[in-house]
Formats: structure tokens, C-alpha cells, sequence
DNA sequence: ATATTTGGGACAGTCATGTTGACATATCTG
DNA sequence: CAGATATGTCAACATGACTGTCCCAAATAT
């Protein structure tokens, strides 16, 4: 294998740890700009690939999603995106038009329009994926398998707890 | 007090925690989708302000930087923002359009200016800090310090090496 | 001392992605 | 059947990025 030992990490963090007193500004300021950037580098690596299909980072949130949970409706989208149909309608028809995606009627409910990707959206969700992943296993395997967990636990503090069942709603 | 115990919640977590196999694909996905849902909840939180003040977030994170590092040229500030001069040269121009920003003459470098928030300036940002951090008090204190501690690993692993001394940084 | 590089500002046009508002259609539900 | 719901579509607009170009002043190199 190329990285045999990314998953054992011999010694994890090398980061400072919080001190008992973590609820200060400077730690709270550390958490935030660990955040955007954290954030931003991850979501950057997928921009190549993005540009070479002439899409953006809706389009990838969009493919993402309807990677994660195949076949949920229109309005559970939006849900998850927290954007408006007129602005998901166009990432759609964009996705469409290149076949990336499908639609098919609602069983329940047949006004309801189900995604999922086509093959080909699957193989290009998959490649974007891989660039995620090899951002998020690097850090998970820096850090170590305890540190996730705190990982988890602080960011799933920060979605409000309303929201919090859509989140774990995915981890089907 | 309202909150008695947030600093000291006798309970962590509540997350699953990760299993010893947390570079499955899952595993990643949930980091992901965390990041995602975390990170946006956070930043949400400041809209109200900046919307009555006619300003966005591009303007909040120009704020943000500057608060942080005061005198930083504006050089600093597009490497930190990672946007274009021009772009940040519009961002600028409101705040200062507004006196919540001034401006200074390098003292090594006369070409630069050297960047610092005016009282209103940090009048506003204060108001701004203060949402984010009720949003990552309260996440800090429910996951715990050790969550806290993994947080900030997982998140500078995401960071790439080069990049890292630039947030560590701004720890002083 | 002059030439080049660097930090910053400004103008113009464009793109990606979000918004509101209004209206249409099909389907479900009471 | 009447009203509510899920979705689609058109239009106008806002935000915040981008590229490209030109400019000035100050630092640095030759």
C-alpha cells in the first residue's frame, strides 16, 4: 500500500490541546478559524474537477446529497440546502441537461419528483468524493480515532438542535 | 444564571463516537456532512446583524481578520481571505465608506496600508463575535474540552501543511 | 541614478449563485 | 369539489467572486 499508516498514526494531535479554561475568546476565535479554514480546504480540493465539467459547488453539493440518500424528493433537497427551488431548479436542469441525473415520479405521492444519479452522475460524485475523503482521511488519520469523535460531538453542537435530526437522518 | 452549567455540562458527547474503523467511507461522509451543517449553522448566526447594517458576509470575514490582527496590511488580508484584491478592494471601500475601518501608512513599507478597525468598527464586530461565539460556546460546552481538543486537530489536518503556520498565526 | 519589482487602488465586464415575486400545473386531502 | 401541497418556470435583482487592464508610489536591484 502506498499509506499503510495513516489509520495508526502513531502519535496523534501535535495540535495544542484545549486548556480547562476552553471557553475563552482565544480559544473560542481558534475554533472559528479552525473552522473556515478546515472548511474551505476541504471543499477547495474539489474545485478541478468541478471546473473541467464546467460545474460549480452548487452542482457538487447537489450531486452529494442525492449520492448520500438516492431517491429523496425535490423538497427534501431543498431542505438540505437551504436554498430556494428557483435556485436549486437551475443546478437541477443543469444536471439534467448533462445527465447526471434523473428524476422519477413519487410513489406515495406522484407529485413528488425522486433523484438519483445515473451512472455517470455516480462515477463523477465518486471522483469528487475521493477528493474529500482524501482531505477528511488525512485529518482523521493525523489526528486519531478519539480526536474524531470530539470532531463530531463540537460540530454537531453548533447545528441547532431542530436541525440536528436531518443531519443524522443521512447515516442511514 | 441561565445557563449555570455550560461551562462544565457533567455529560459529553452524546454523538456516536467514532469505531476503530473511522476511515470508512461513513465515517468520511459524516465528517463531511457535519462540516458542512456545522460550519454554515455558525456563520448564519451573524446574517441579522450584518443585513441591518446593509452589509454581507464578505464584510463580516474582512471585519473578523482585521479585529484579529490589527495593523495587518492589505496584503495579509487577501492571502488570509484568499480572494483578489479587487474583490477585497470593494469589501474595503464599503467599511470604510462607513468608518468602520481605517487605514494607515506602513512604518517599514510606506506602499503598504496597514489596516485597523475604528471604534464603531469594533463596536460592530464585537456584536458580530458575539453570535458566533454563543453558536461555539455552547458546542464547546456540551461536547467537553477533549471534544474541543479533537476539533482543532481534525480541523488543522484538513488545513494544508503550507497553509498551517498562517492560522497558527493568528494565535498570537 | 536609473530600471525593475512590489503594494495598493481603480475601472470594466463577466460569472456563479443566491434572492423575491408571480404564475401554472398536477396531485393529494378534507 | 375546494383548498393545500409539490414542483416548475420566467423575470428581475443582489452578492461576491473572477479576469484584464492601467496607474501610482515606494522599495529594491542593477
Amino acid at each position: 500500500m502506498t499509506v499503510p499508516n495513516i489509520s495508526a498514526a502513531a502519535t496523534p494531535l501535535r495540535v495544542t490541546p484545549a486548556s480547562p479554561l476552553f471557553l475563552r475568546e482565544d480559544e473560542i476565535r481558534r475554533g472559528i478559524e479552525l473552522l473556515y479554514f478546515g472548511y474551505t480546504a476541504m471543499i477547495r480540493g474539489a474545485d478541478a474537477i468541478l471546473e473541467a465539467q464546467g460545474l460549480g459547488r452548487a452542482h457538487h453539493r447537489a450531486l452529494y446529497f442525492i449520492a448520500r440518500q438516492p431517491g429523496l424528493s425535490v423538497g427534501e433537497l431543498i431542505g438540505l440546502l437551504g436554498i430556494t427551488k428557483q435556485s436549486l431548479g437551475r443546478v437541477l436542469t443543469d444536471l439534467q441537461a448533462r445527465e447526471l441525473v434523473e428524476q422519477a415520479v413519487g410513489i406515495n405521492d406522484r407529485r413528488q419528483r425522486l433523484l438519483r444519479l445515473t451512472t455517470a452522475g455516480a462515477a463523477l460524485e465518486a471522483r469528487l468524493f475521493a477528493e474529500l475523503e482524501r482531505s477528511m482521511a488525512r485529518a482523521y488519520g493525523e489526528a486519531g480515532q478519539q480526536a474524531v469523535t470530539g470532531f463530531w460531538a463540537v460540530l454537531m453542537g453548533l447545528v441547532p438542535p431542530e436541525d440536528r435530526p436531518r443531519v443524522e437522518a443521512l447515516q442511514d
